[in-house]
DNA sequence: GTAAATTACTTCGATACCTAAGTCTTTGGC
DNA sequence: GCCAAAGACTTAGGTATCGAAGTAATTTAC
């Protein structure tokens, strides 16, 4: 017999473990960033520049699944640390292209192999198939919510 | 042949995964407790007080993976609005011990089949089987992180 | 039985998020 | 052309989170 909807035990929420396990990554992550200077916020940017060095602010804040106004503060931040660049878009000037620095550049090959390290130690004694499919569930499970999320702001819920 | 340690997509990466997920679940959260006026941040309290009323914030605060001054300033919020009552222990008077409101009470009946909905609607078009490997994965993770987080605070990377 | 260590909570200052409401630029309809 | 709509970025204000350092109560070690 299912049990009944006042009594879903957090351990088996998928939402109660998803958040749990960001938490962790999260902190493993800041812990190996601190020592040169960096926090978590800058990490998932820099990512994604180094795979599409020029991009837009709006595409950067896709990318990394945050909203504009984050994208602005953080690549504010990166920006007075000397990371990146911003040159306003000569063909369309509402648009502002972001470019990594030498410095930030140079941050790569230090920098990814530590994520993979975090990776790989998260996924210790766990089998490549479990990962795998951990994985793409997390994917549609991120898919569905989106769509909800937009739905919701359509309208409100009932 | 596997990919080299910089070229990691973030697509591939759990961690970046699981990020994307938290985002999108704290979302449709946040806009389901908008309409009662409370934000995710409380829920994740008001659900281990449904289960653990009367405990103390540093119990919380460890039911929840938050550091103690988080704890602290979400509890002081809910206090506020009326949702808690905190009494300092009697036999140790180091300690509060945290008991809900009946205005908190109350939410428990609309709020519990919400967060159910919410996983439902994550879950959709996914089978039970996937979703309890990636509930088992999560889980493992969160303790292999764990471990690694508590190793890195004793002595910096390397 | 007191000094030192530990425990529970708090305060402080900072970062990373969000929503709502701007500004400035470009595009589309007429 | 011009005005309205849409797009890209910014500002303002608020919440949730952290680490580090502080306070008060209890326990431990001698």
């Amino acid at each position: 017999m299912a049990a009944a909807p006042q009594d879903l035990a957090p351990d088996k929420s998928l939402g109660f473990q998803v958040r749990r396990c960001h938490r962790a990554f999260d902190r493993v992550l800041n812990g190996h960033l601190a020592s040169e200077g960096l926090s978590s916020g800058f990490w998932y940017f820099l990512r994604a520049l180094w795979q599409e060095d020029g991009a837009t602010q709006k595409r950067l804040a896709q990318l990394n699944n945050v909203t504009e106004p984050t994208a602005v503060t953080l690549l504010a931040s990166m920006a007075r640390l000397g990371l990146i660049r911003r040159e306003r878009n000569a063909g369309d000037r509402r648009k502002i292209n972001v470019f990594l620095t030498d410095k930030a550049l140079a941050l790569k090959v230090l920098l990814m192999p530590r994520a993979h390290r975090i990776n790989t130690i998260a996924g210790e004694g766990i089998s490549a198939e479990e990962l795998a499919t951990c994985l793409s569930v997390l994917q549609r499970m991120s898919d569905n919510l989106t769509r909800e999320a937009a739905r919701l702001a359509a309208e409100p819920p009932g």
